[in-house]
Order: structure tokens, then sequence, then C-alpha cells
DNA sequence: ATTATTCCATACGCTACCGTATGGAAGGCG
DNA sequence: CGCCTTCCATACGGTAGCGTATGGAATAAT
């Protein structure tokens, strides 16, 4: 019988893929480099080489692990309750302007400074952009606003939160919470 | 009498800082290779190593040379006739989200990122996010709201600008004036 | 118990960089 | 003219990382 408990030693795909968007989270792309991922993991580059034809061949894998991962994700919150389209607005708002959740947000910006030099990463980010544009297009008009007026709050929406994550408000949060309350109104309401 | 005319074939740290911007709108942090900058101005390091120290100097004086364009920027602009901020929110909002002036908001990309990982650029990122914020929420405040509703616009219009230019709206963009239309009212009126 | 397969270690050559050391050209200046 | 300063070329040693080749241990198959 095939043993497949997760505490043995070996390594497989996922082990590497895994380290690779920590690192990605941590150090951007240039800092997913075989040799170092080898080290955090406690083998050598002789493994590696056996689970991925090359450096290239693990970078594939963790857009398309992240890709899967994010559309999951999407589809998931697509499948609440009608009737509570505004709440889950709130609630999308929330979650990616918080401070948690850090290292999925530093991964996301990891992932379109990646797409703006790679055509796997472009596509990989349009894709997921997408879903997540439709996604949030359709709760707003189910509260029965117009296409445009629809599709526009959800580009606004995620517009917002990706470009909150990236500027630095050490200076300007005096009341941030009060802000983000008033932004999230003025997105959702 | 000494010729200061720009025509001579002699560099100088100026040179190179342009080289080095040019590469990180193109490629990012990590493209900054001093010898890729060598080869790119038609001289050999020996050059680079006589105008900077090391590479790190070179970085140094990128960041300071961007902070004090950036910033210059955002006084040329606050000195604008009053009465006419609602038009000048307008513009900003247009220029940051136009689809020229891509090489700009690559650099602003690059930036962040780099900020990331690098305490100096975080510092920098902050300076020129905190004048521009203080800009936007002078503006709006000088149109009568209360300073948590111009701050909120003001934190609403640049995080808006940046996270729109790093998401890809491929399949998304049927109406993307209109919904930028939208959207500008939404947080500039 | 052999044998085969899976997974990893070790060793190697190769390239792209960084930073230094040193020489040399070209122009100002006595 | 000789000299000095400025600016760059050339050559060198050193590190980090990619990918390959090959051996070896552990497990599964027969």
């Amino acid at each position: 019988m095939a043993k497949t408990e997760p505490n043995r030693q070996q390594l497989d795909r996922s082990a590497w893929i895994k380290a690779a968007l920590d690192i990605l989270a941590e150090q951007g792309l240039e800092g997913i480099r075989v040799e170092v991922l080898a080290k955090r993991l406690r083998v050598t580059k002789g493994s590696f080489y056996w689970h991925f034809k090359d450096r290239r061949d693990l970078l594939d894998a963790v857009l398309e692990t992240w890709k899967e991962g994010r559309i999951r994700d999407i589809q998931k919150q697509t499948r609440a309750v009608p009737g509570e389209e505004l709440p889950r607005a709130y609630h999308v708002i929330e979650v990616y302007s918080a401070n948690r959740n850090r290292k999925g947000m530093h991964i996301e910006m990891a992932m379109r400074d990646w797409a703006r030099r790679d055509a796997a990463a472009a596509a990989v980010v349009e894709e997921v952009d997408a879903a997540r544009l439709e996604f949030g297009r359709m709760g707003f008009m189910a509260r029965g606003m117009t296409e445009l007026e629809a599709s526009s709050r959800s580009l606004l929406l995620y517009a917002y939160v990706f470009g909150l994550s990236l500027m630095s408000c050490g200076r300007f949060d005096a009341d941030m919470d009060e802000m983000k309350h008033w932004i999230a109104d003025r997105i959702a309401r």
C-alpha cells in the first residue's frame, strides 16, 4: 500500500513552489534562486533539478499555483447569498486594505511587477484581474446599478485596494481608520 | 573660459543616473547593473567607478534625483490659481491614469517595489507620497470639505491612480474611458 | 535477495556581475 | 615643453548562481 503521509522527508514540487512563493513575498521575483531555495529547504539543488526542468519550470508552476488559488478564492466568494452584496463589498475592501494578509498583498505586488517584464506572468495577472473585476461587477449589478456604474465601482474598488497597499501612509494615518471607512462608503455605498 | 557645452563626450553622474532610471523603468531595480549601464553608455565600468563609489552610490543618487523631481512637480502644481481646485483634481487623475507617461508610472511601480526591501527607498517614497497626499488634501479643503473628507479623497485619488496602473484591464476595457470618467467624478466631485 | 526506480548529494564548467589596480590619453597650466 | 589633473580602458580576482553529470542511498518490485 502506498503511503501518502505528508510527514515523509521526501520533497515534491509543491514544497518548492511554496518556498518560492514565500521568497516572492519577501524579496520579489529576483529572490527566487534555486540554490537559495535549496538551502532553505535543507537540500541541494540536485533535488530541484529532479523535480523541475529548470528555473523557468518552477516559475511557471508558481504562476499556475497562484492563479488557481486566487480564482478559487473568487469563486468561493461568488457563491455568497443574494441580497448580501453590500456587506460583501465592504468585506472585500476590508480584507484587502487591512494590514493583515501582508504576505498575500506582497505577492500581489510582486506578481504585478513580474508581469511588467514577463508575458506568462502578465497573462496570469490578467486572468485573475478579469475574474475579480467581473465578480465585483456582478455584485454591484445585483443591487440594480447600470453596467457602467457597476463596472466602474468594481474597477475603483480593486484599483484602490491595490494602490493603497503600495503607498506608504506613515505620516498621513492620523485617522486612517476613519478615512478607510469614508472611502469604503464612497466606493460601495 | 570653461566650456560647459553638453555635446562633449565626457560623462558625468547625471548621465549614469539617467540611464539607471531608464533601466529601472524597463526592468526594475535588478536591471541596474553597472556593466550593463556601461555598455549602454558605450564606455567601460572604469568610468563608472570614477564617478561613483560603488553601485549603492548610484542607487542613492537615483533615489535622490527621483525624489527631487517628483516634489518639484508637486510644488509646481500647488502654485495653481485658487478657485481652480476641481479642474486641477481632474487634471491630476487624467495625467496619472492616462496611458501616456508609461515610463513615469513604471518608475513609480519600481520605486515602490524597491521600497519594500530597502529602507532608503522606503523613506524617499514616503516623502513623495506625503507631499502628494498633502497637496491633494489642501486642494479638497479649499473647496470647503472637512479635513476627514479632504484627506480621504486625496488618499483615494492616489491609491486609485497607482492601483489602476498595475492592473491589467485588457478584457474589461470595453468602455474604459467612460468608466474612468465615472470614477473621476466619484473621487473629485 | 536481486534488481529497478526514486530521490538527492557532490562535483564540475560556465556566465554574469562586483569592485580594484593600474596604465594611458587628452587637455589645462606653469 | 613638461606636468598634473581628469577621465576612461584594460586586466584581474572573487562571488553567486545556472545547469549537467554522475554516484549513491533508500525504497519498491520481482
